[in-house]
DNA sequence: CTGAAAGCGCTTACAG
DNA sequence: CTGAAAGCGCTTACAG
């Protein structure tokens, strides 16, 4: 792209190519005089180095690979936005690319961006997946986000998706539902798998509670779907769940859709709840309640430690943090039914 | 990172290195058996091409470079969703930076990637870039998404702001509504402007209605604060708007969360509409109005184009073509109000 | 402080 | 069909 090289400078600014290449990078002893004249000659001929010819002697690249299993809906696009700001103010570029979680795909993803970056963040949560990332960490440095901290020896981040799930239960169960219905998330979801299991945990514990499961898969389609479905099943009132609990806030954002589209009022007929408490859901009518996942913050701490890594030299140690969950109570819940009509709760 | 190298796939193979090239890229006539030797080998030992190497040499990186605005949000998220989508297609990377629409930024960042990227698609709305942006495109390939099509004789793709607008108000008046509010988008915001201008030409043409307008910067946040303000400062129902027409979808869903907090209902006391159709949109309670924009197509579009070039070799030529927005029909703006209660409309 | 030279890993005419 | 060699643009010991 850029046509004119280091040569070019050079010979402008009467000096070798190595003298270009110091005052550059000031890096070295050069004469200020020297690094001025230099400098200017740059600019003026729009010199800019061939990323590819430095990375290929300096063996770093600059850049950081973001493998996502998708790139669709608010989630991801948070966790982008962490990574790209802690990235860019480090000084690294990021490459994206999205996976679909599956094995052989991340496979020939990690294969097409080896050699063009320094290391990488792999968001893959499919159990699948699991030897197909431990394979990649182990001979990259890389951080694993949100595959569960049992992957292997590697530089891990998570989410405490076991607690929050369980404190919306207990949560749910304090306003006196008691039928409630759980929209899971993909199967082979590690996290949402987690998510199930104390789900279940809970409900099995509690007596009277009635735990009823439907399937779905992160999208705010399958939310909508799956209720509306849930609703033609349900003949009579009596049948009707107090509460659903949706494994992400975008089914829950369907979920809605299809109680209101029936009539159904929230929470007054229905209580609805999410995960993840992404940016929309406060704004939401009824606004939301949830569960607060630090989603920008998650890229942010992946990208800070992935750098520091690259940057030192050193290894990227085992290393395993759970970022906590906590309950975010709005309205969608019912918890604030006594409430001025309309209060948000947020 | 990938320490083994073509040398090394050579020597196990016992061929040159120009042999374990050419059977690689299998584009040169090569023994199908040779060719099916050195592949053995160099899967075997792993090896993956250094893609700086690589491109210092073919003067082609693989890797388009994506600028936009910023990364917060659904359209956002759905723009880079179609580019992925396209580029990975395509045998494309994608290196992805936002910019904050400033032209310093933007120039920044631009040489940042200069050299690691064939071409750029660039999204920079703000009307202050359009100098640095005209640079960028007149020296690299490069295609502008939503910059207007006066911004000189290059590739632009763009879509139809001041018709959706304009036709967003028709739909308006046509429902009775007199006394519309508009909430801006940023300052200098070349789409929010077209879209502001279409909104007022339409209004001073109407006798009867009442425009007023709100500053706003296309964030949900500030839809939900305008309009909070606008509550406390009408006293009395008379004052009060019919109709809130956001700039964007972001800002309506702000302001129906103001309304509904003021204990207000939408439609049937002001009715709201948005525009860009993000992908939640439907699922809103109520579903919103709203003008579509066509984004993940127009990320297709863009990174379809810019490749396409770039593989023929040939220059981006000037082109520019200008999307068609629709205007979307559901319950926020009213319209379905004697449809049975809770009908969707979408 | 500065320059000449080697070399990073690859591809591609040029010979054979 | 295959190999030896040049060269892409840069950085970095090595001399001076």
């Amino acid at each position: 792209m850029s046509s004119v090289t280091i040569r070019d400078v050079a010979r402008e600014a009467g000096v070798s190519v190595a003298t270009v290449s110091r005052a550059l990078n000031d890096v070295e002893r050069v004469t200020d005089d020297t690094r001025a004249r230099v400098r200017i000659v740059a600019e003026r001929l729009g010199y800019v180095p061939h990323g590819g010819a430095r990375s290929l002697i300096t063996r770093r690249t600059g850049t950081i690979g973001v493998m996502l299993p998708d790139l669709y809906g608010e989630f991801f696009s948070e966790l982008i936005r962490g990574i790209d700001q802690t990235a860019q103010q480090l000084g690294f570029h990021m490459l994206v690319a999205s996976s679909h979680s599956d094995a052989r795909e991340i496979a020939a993803a990690v294969g097409n961006m080896r050699g063009r970056v320094d290391g990488f963040i792999v968001m893959s949560p499919d159990g699948a997946a699991r030897t197909a990332l431990a394979g990649l960490a182990r001979s990259f440095p890389t951080v694993i986000v949100s595959a569960g901290s049992d992957i292997g020896p590697f530089s891990t981040l998570s989410v405490s998706n076991y607690d929050g799930a369980a404190a919306m239960m207990h949560h749910l169960l304090s306003l006196g539902h008691r039928r409630i219905v759980f929209i899971r998330g993909p199967a082979g979801n590690v996290e949402a798998n987690e998510r199930l299991r104390a789900v279940r945990a809970v409900a099995a514990a509690h007596a009277g509670c009635a735990l009823q499961e439907l399937a779905g898969d992160f999208q705010q389609a399958s939310g909508h779907g799956t209720v509306e479905q849930l609703l033609r099943d349900t003949s009579s009132n009596d049948e009707r769940p107090d509460a659903i609990f949706a494994a992400n806030d975008a089914m829950a954002i369907g979920a809605i859709s299809a109680l209101h589209e029936a009539g159904l009022r929230v929470p007054d007929d229905v209580a609805v709840v999410g995960f993840d408490d992404t940016p929309i859901t406060r704004f939401l009518s009824p606004p939301l309640t949830t569960v607060r996942v630090p989603i920008a913050e998650l890229g942010e701490t992946a990208t800070r430690r992935l750098i520091d890594a690259l940057r030192g030299g050193s290894p990227l140690l085992e290393h395993h943090e759970v970022f906590p969950t906590s309950l975010i109570i709005r309205a969608s819940c019912g918890a604030l039914r006594a409430a001025p009509s309309g209060n948000s709760g947020s």
